[in-house]
DNA sequence: GAGGCTGGATTTGGAAGGCGAACCCATGCA
DNA sequence: TGCATGGGTTCGCCTTCCAAATCCAGCCTC
C-alpha cells in the first residue's frame, strides 16, 4: 500500500513521466509504437493492421517524426513507385522496455489464458524474461524497495 | 535495426498490449495513474496537481475503479464528512515498472538536464535501479537479444 | 497518350469527447 | 440558519475523431 501524500514528490510539469505521456499517451499512437516494434513500416499495413483512419494516422505518423521516435525514409521496389516507410528510431525503439512491460502487465492481469499470445525469451539461453528492475551492478531489486530519490 | 514485417506476430485485437491500451491509454488516465503512484488518493488533490476537468476526473476514476485499477473507499476525518478516496489496488499498482520505465524514457529522451528530477534507488544497497529485463535466474538480458515466442 | 491501379494526403460534415463555468447537493460547524 | 467544503452533474462551446469522399502523383498496360 502506498503511503498517502496530498501530492506528487515532482509536479507533472516538470516529471518526464509527464512530458513522455503527453507525447505518446494517446491510443494511437501507442498502436503505431507496438506495430512499429514489431517491424511494421508502411502506411498501409499500419492502416490494414490497426484500422485506424488515414486522417489520423497520416497525422500520428507526422508527429512521431517530428519528435523523432520515427524516421521518414523513401524505398522504391522495381516497377514501384516511391513510397515511405516509418523506421524507429533509436529514441523510438528505446521504448521497448515500456511497451513490453505493458505487454506483460496486460498478459497477467487482463487476460486469464494459460499462455500469452506474445511472450519474450532470451535469444541465448532460451529462458523466459520479464521486466524488472536492476541495479548497475545486475541485481533484481523487487518494486517494494524502490525508493524515490529527488533532485537537489 | 528491426526487420520489417507487413504485419504484427500477433494481430492487435488477440494483443494483450493492445488491451491495455484500450484501458489505460490515454493522457488523463496515465497522469491519474502516476499521481496514485505517489501517493494520491483524494479527488481534490488530484484535481489541483493535474488541473484535471472534474467531470473527466470524475469520469476517469469512476472507470479505473469499474476496471479493478482503483478502489473507491470511504474514509472520515474527526468533525469531517466522510470523503471517498482512491487507492491503487494490486492490479493498479502491478502498472508501477510501465510508469518507471516511461519516467527512465522520459529521462533519457525528453530532458537534457544533468540529473533527472525523480530517480529511483534500491532501498538496501542505495545503488541506482533502472529497468531492465531479466531471465528467471536473474540475469539482465540487453533488449537486442530478445526473442519473440508465440504461443501455440 | 489515355486509362487504370495503387497509395499517401487532404477535405468535408457529423459525431463524440474535452473543457470551463455554473449549478447542485450533502455534510459539518459556528 | 448560513457558510464552507467537496464530490458530482449539467450545459454550451470548442476541438478532435471518424467515415466517406476526393485529390494527386507515380507506374504500368494497351
Amino acid at each position: 500500500m502506498i503511503p498517502l501524500s496530498r501530492k506528487s514528490p515532482v509536479p507533472p510539469a516538470q516529471c518526464n513521466l509527464a512530458k513522455a505521456v503527453d507525447l505518446i499517451g494517446d491510443r494511437w499512437t501507442l498502436l503505431i509504437l507496438r506495430s512499429a516494434l514489431y517491424g511494421v513500416r508502411r502506411f498501409d499495413d499500419f492502416q490494414s493492421e490497426l484500422g485506424t483512419p488515414r486522417t489520423i494516422l497520416s497525422g500520428r505518423l507526422k508527429n512521431l517524426v517530428e519528435q523523432g521516435l520515427l524516421a521518414r525514409r523513401t524505398y522504391k521496389s522495381e516497377g514501384r513507385r516511391a513510397r515511405p516507410e516509418y523506421v524507429l528510431t533509436d529514441k523510438g525503439e528505446a521504448l521497448r522496455p515500456v511497451l513490453i512491460a505493458l505487454t506483460q502487465w496486460g498478459d497477467h492481469w487482463l487476460d486469464c489464458d494459460g499462455q500469452p499470445p506474445i511472450s519474450f525469451t532470451d535469444m541465448q539461453s532460451r529462458q523466459a524474461v520479464h521486466t524488472a528492475f536492476v541495479t548497475d551492478d545486475g541485481r533484481e531489486v523487487p518494486s517494494e524497495n524502490l525508493r524515490i530519490v529527488l533532485r537537489r
